[in-house]
DNA sequence: AAAATTATTTAGTTTTGTCTAAATAATTTT
DNA sequence: AAAATTATTTAGACAAAACTAAATAATTTT
């Protein structure tokens, strides 16, 4: 496998995570991802398909080809396990990893990242939930629900928060939710959508729809 | 302290390094150093004199500013303690550590480093012997003599190992010798400028005069 | 079906870091 | 002290990655 430049890791990344939800990606929103111009995707586009990373025709969406597939997992690969000993190891918040990870994951030594792999004891999630894809760029692909769409009633355990802002750690710390929580929701309120929601046998309690969206769970 | 790019900072380096032995440093010295072209390096030195991270006047030779200065020796730390990580933790080989260590280098987030710096345990000397920086930039300044001068009856212990091939570590390892091995001369030999040495109370043997040249020791 | 709006691409610049070839300065040899 | 050699700088080009402004294509509204 060929080795590509920071910018281009960071396109091909974008390009995985954004056409996993759409199907395919657009020039404006991997513009709008990527805090960059329009004619900026257009130009790394051009060239990325050159290396055959990716399909485009102008004017219709892009998509990875199979073998921008496996590049884009060997970064998502570096960039988690790299959270997972800033987190683990390091002692670093779990809002803090992200940023400095973006910088981590484009060193590109194979030995490097296996054996950190091996030295972390092959963890599979990394601080947000999110799976580790292994060195064959395998990657656990459990069910998730977002919990605004849990039924009341149904056991789930917390397994996944998306946005990784300072602000949503203050609020999980003090709500006492992480991941691994096992929670159930007592009831939903039409007017706010907000949830009722209990851990355990503690006494149940209210989190609003904005926080909701923002955490997955697994059935048990 | 401001940010630079990764080649500013390997120049940087390079003359740190350089200016050391010779107090100054030309512009051929550094591009045969770098592998790269007299006329790049010129420019290079433009750009960081305009930064105020060196002084030099044209056709005289370079010397970091007590800035540049500065700023190589955070370069130094985050590459000795990224080696030390890759040695103790990873269980990288002697010889392994320093191509990685020179992109991971590149990484500046100040709280990695120190976090790194913790989780290590506050290490002093990187694999090869050389001392790390501590977060202030200060860092040991032991007197070294080269093996080749240590005069013959003289008990030392090997502290720092030059040259960092996988050749050199092959031939250490048959010889038993790491860093912090004690030993002392025996006899040195006009003709070939061969050494025999004596580690602890164990029988003494020879070793060239191109080994001893990459190892340095301490008196004791 | 035209017109207006939105999305995308193209054209032309800019910055950073590199290179080759040519010019000039400094040093060494004769 | 010339001449020859070596070191350094300058000039001009190039590639990567970004940007702005203009052109064009596609979509939506009227
Ligand atoms: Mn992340
Ligand atoms: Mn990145
Ligand atoms: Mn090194
Ligand atoms: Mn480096």
């Amino acid at each position: 496998m060929l080795n590509y430049s920071a910018s281009e890791e960071n396109y091909i990344k974008a390009i995985y995570r954004l056409q996993r939800q759409d199907g395919t990606v657009t020039t404006n929103e991997l513009a709008h991802e990527l805090k960059t111009k329009p004619a900026s995707v257009t130009d790394m586009m051009k060239k990325l398909k050159l290396k055959k990373l990716l399909r485009y025709q102008p004017y219709q969406g892009f998509r990875l080809t199979q073998e921008g597939g496996k590049v884009a997992l060997g970064i998502i690969r570096r960039h988690r396990l790299w959270e997972y000993f800033l987190a683990e190891k390091l002692k670093f918040t779990w809002d803090e990893v992200h940023e400095v990870a973006e910088d981590l994951e484009h060193v590109s030594s194979k030995k490097l990242i296996d054996k950190l792999d091996e030295f972390l004891g092959f963890p599979r999630v990394d601080p947000h939930g999110d799976p580790i894809p292994d060195a064959h760029g395998r990657m656990e692909t459990s069910k998730k629900i977002i919990l605004t769409e849990l039924p009341a009633g149904t056991p789930a355990v917390v397994s996944n928060v998306i946005n990784q802002s300072t602000a949503i750690l203050e609020l999980l710390e003090h709500k006492k939710i992480i991941i691994g929580t096992r929670l159930e929701v007592k009831k939903k309120f039409e007017f706010d959508e907000s949830l009722e929601i209990r851990i355990g046998r503690q006494p149940a309690f209210t989190i609003s729809h904005q926080l909701a969206e923002n955490i997955f769970v697994q059935l048990v």
